[in-house]
DNA sequence: ACGAACGCCGGGAAAATTTCACGACGTTGC
DNA sequence: GCAACGTCGTGAAATTTTCCCGGCGTTCGT
């Protein structure tokens, strides 16, 4: 392989999963896989140790997030060139993703040529959305539809994801390196622009933009 | 290859994933994969025609589910093999599962090698859970698996109800003819039976338990 | 280059809520 | 009849939420 071969980075925290990306793109002449992380932190460290020409990203996963890895790698490196990809056929989530830094955003329910086609747009340079998140974009969009996306800065945003999977502020405080006190302001500001005045409404309304599957309840 | 392979139909709506899947199984000597499906529609047709000794299969999946597909193929053969792999980390699922008739539940985080053991012991005729589901199964076993409708007493659990349904402390304080404190009251009182710390589990625990449904958070 | 605007972090203090201890009342059941 | 329990409520303490504030860094327009 050459010396100009392209270097990925893959982050999923199902390792047969990162399988299926391996397979798929090493069928690629000019891309070459060299690193693989199963959450964001131990992401964030081998983009440093590694400097990949792009990172392959899945959105949930333990610990810090997918777009908080995003948010503090383009914070260490601005050029940095990321692919979301992901479960969530969710026009917020592309939102915030993009937002944060991603340069692009393609669903696991895409055929694999979307993905070799993505990653090859991405390192080209270019904004790389598949087609149906184009289409949850254009429909949102159509609708009016502020959803929390729109409304809610990324830390925001994260604070939130966080909120609805772990248990209490402390912890929340405790992934993010801040102070308790932050994770609190934080989430009375969340409710404020979302105009909710409780918690439970917060979840019902997560619920009903997507942000929080049936599914994704956890454990019992 | 021999005729003596067993033969598998994969089933995963994300075709990447299915090649993850591909990848690690057809490094065993004696499996091969003969057939892809990417809902539970489709891989009851492809069980009919291609009649596979083991089926992998996705729980979450556009239109029938895996739960009823696997109720669906065990319907038409009593002897059907079918191993669950997912990535709900979640003993109720499991539950769910087994009792529809599969013969194994394996979690996505598993490593590969946790896969490949699951399908030859699924193939010999074993159940196959995986080590984390074990766990979480021992848990809620021993947990004593409350559910809210058995530790709360009607008055509880109608203020629960309320609480998931209506707005604020004052309205539900009003609609049963009670003081707002009593309901704050009974508030602390089911969150403590249930043992959640916060507005946010308890929304999540009745979600669990289908006490809350998505259809029920009006509109978008 | 500069100021304005904004995101992010958190302290302090007031306001509100949650929690705890306690008692009253009625019902059920042994 | 009396013990156990569910229901309702008060008051006070403990905790959380909310609001207001300033500092810091980055971005953006002029």
């Amino acid at each position: 392989m050459s010396t100009a071969d392209a270097t990925i980075l893959l982050v999923d925290d199902h390792s047969v999963v990162r399988e299926g990306y391996r397979s798929v793109l090493e069928k690629q002449p000019g891309l070459r896989v060299v690193a693989e992380a199963s959450d964001g932190a131990e992401a964030y460290r081998l983009y440093k140790s590694e400097a990949p020409d792009l990172v392959i990203m899945d959105l949930s996963m333990p610990g810090i997030g997918g777009i908080e890895a995003v948010r503090r790698i383009r914070q260490r490196d601005k050029g940095a060139k990321i692919l979301i990809f992901t479960m969530h056929q969710n026009a917020g989530f592309a939102v915030q993703a993009i937002r944060a830094g991603a340069r692009g955003y393609v669903t696991k329910t895409s055929p694999p040529e979307t993905l070799v086609r993505a990653v090859m747009d991405v390192l080209a340079g270019r904004i790389a959305i598949s087609p149906d998140i184009d289409h949850e974009l254009a429909l949102s969009r159509l609708a009016g539809e502020s959803s929390a996306a729109d409304v809610l800065t990324p830390r925001e945003f994260e604070v939130l994801r966080l909120l609805l999977a772990e248990r209490t502020t402390e912890e929340i405080a405790e992934t993010l390196h801040v102070s308790p006190k932050t994770v609190a302001n934080l989430h009375s500001l969340i409710k404020d622009k979302l105009g909710v005045g409780s918690d439970i409404e917060l979840v019902r309304l997560a619920l009903r933009q997507g942000l929080l599957t049936q599914v994704d309840l956890g454990e019992a």
